[in-house]
DNA sequence: ACCTGAACACCGTTCAAGT
DNA sequence: ACCTGAACACCGTTCAAGT
């Protein structure tokens, strides 16, 4: 009998489901977890869903406005309550809870932190992760102008970290170029001394520590120097 | 006489040019100022050569082959040098000088920030660039672990903020959504308060200052911040 | 040997025609 | 009224065939 199913075209699922504007996101979302973002085309997706590219476009305006929807969508799985533990270390340790949070988004997605870097994602689930770090660079004693600027170096950090770090989905040239750390570090270890004396120079500290350990330190940097950096606009006394 | 020259088809250049690596790089460079990198595909390049696409492959081996050879050339056309003034004010002026004039490079060509982001360049013209910044904090007095950790902070900043903010090219939707910072401007004004009350509250300090104050007010808090926040790997005496 | 025409396997988007 | 087949105008890349 279970054989038989597979000759059952296209009425696998029972009535196959209503399009809708929320049926064709979640179904991008699936896609785009398992194959990258550079997967979901519309006619992967109308595809997917049983039907023709032209039937998205009752839904959606063009693939932008999927991405974007997508985008937002996924950013509200994200919990930007604090867990207890970072509660109780304080404002600083749920401020790297809540951008590491964020990170593990955008790393799970191949391709997604590539879109969030243009898309500049304006729903309300953007909004609410916003106003969560703002909160808590008040919460630490910064300055509301400081503040304010600084909530873009951060989010911005670690969107374009794992832009350029999150695998470009399945797919890619295995044997040609070493992959990752291992090609840009023999390309640094074996640098020209005559045209990067400094980069020769340092090149163990420019590679050394772990992605975790260099996450760290730059949100931490990143924090440090939003809350003293003297604000062009701010009251020159005080 | 002058209109014949245009029924004298695809020999209008004496003896069309033999095709050549930095020939089509050199087109491809033209095409991205124009129209921007996204009208670069091989077969528009191809076609502005007087080929077809398949003549390309014999000069370089895909897309992205091309954009990054591209990015380094378009990077060897920055002058890291520092200008009398800047080096007169000093290290930090200096550093300013050189990530500014980075940045306009991103800027003229429209979604080259884009793919720089992306491809993470690692051309001799890269290189240099990278070592440049690497001295200027060292001359700073960073400590060599933090600054070494900090180039990819500060160059990373100045390449997402164009890959944000440049345009995408020429062609775009222009009354539908407010293009740029009129449309952000009015959400965040109008933000509903019980979902982000504090970006509610400090609506005015979000859009507050020019691109260029908030640029620099950026990059001197990254400074800041790398100077002073400790390294985990350094020895914790001293 | 070097180059390339033509094809393959895709795209996003539109719109006239169907239900 | 709502949906969609089929077309339009593109892509990157390959490879057999030509010079």
């Amino acid at each position: 009998m279970a054989f038989m199913s597979a000759v059952r075209s296209r009425r696998e699922r029972p009535a196959k489901p209503a399009l809708s504007r929320e049926w064709i996101v979640a179904e991008t979302i699936k896609i785009m977890r398992a194959e990258g973002l550079e997967k979901v085309t519309m006619r992967r997706v109308a595809q997917a869903l049983d039907t023709g590219p032209a039937s998205l476009y009752v839904y959606v305006a063009n693939t932008t406005e999927l991405h974007t929807a997508v985008l937002d969508e996924l950013m509200g799985s994200l919990r930007t309550d604090a867990t207890d533990k970072a509660a109780m270390e304080g404002w600083r340790a749920e401020l790297h809870a809540v951008l590491h949070a964020y990170s593990d988004v955008l790393f799970t997605y191949p391709g997604l932190a590539r879109s969030a870097l243009v898309l500049r994602p304006t729903g309300s689930n953007a909004l609410r992760l916003y106003d969560r770090i703002l909160a808590l660079l008040l919460d630490g004693g910064v300055t509301a102008a400081r503040a304010a600027w600084g909530v873009d170096l951060l989010l911005q950090r670690v969107t374009a970290n794992a832009a350029e770090h999150s695998k470009p989905a399945i797919d890619e040239a295995p044997a040609d170029v070493e992959c990752d750390t291992d090609g840009l570090a023999a390309g640094l270890r074996g640098v020209d001394p005559s045209i990067a004396p400094h980069v020769a120079e340092h090149a163990e500290e420019l590679l050394s520590g772990t992605p975790e350990q260099r996450t760290s330190w730059a949100i931490d940097a990143l924090i440090n120097g939003i809350a003293s950096t003297p604000h062009p606009l701010e009251g020159a006394h005080k």
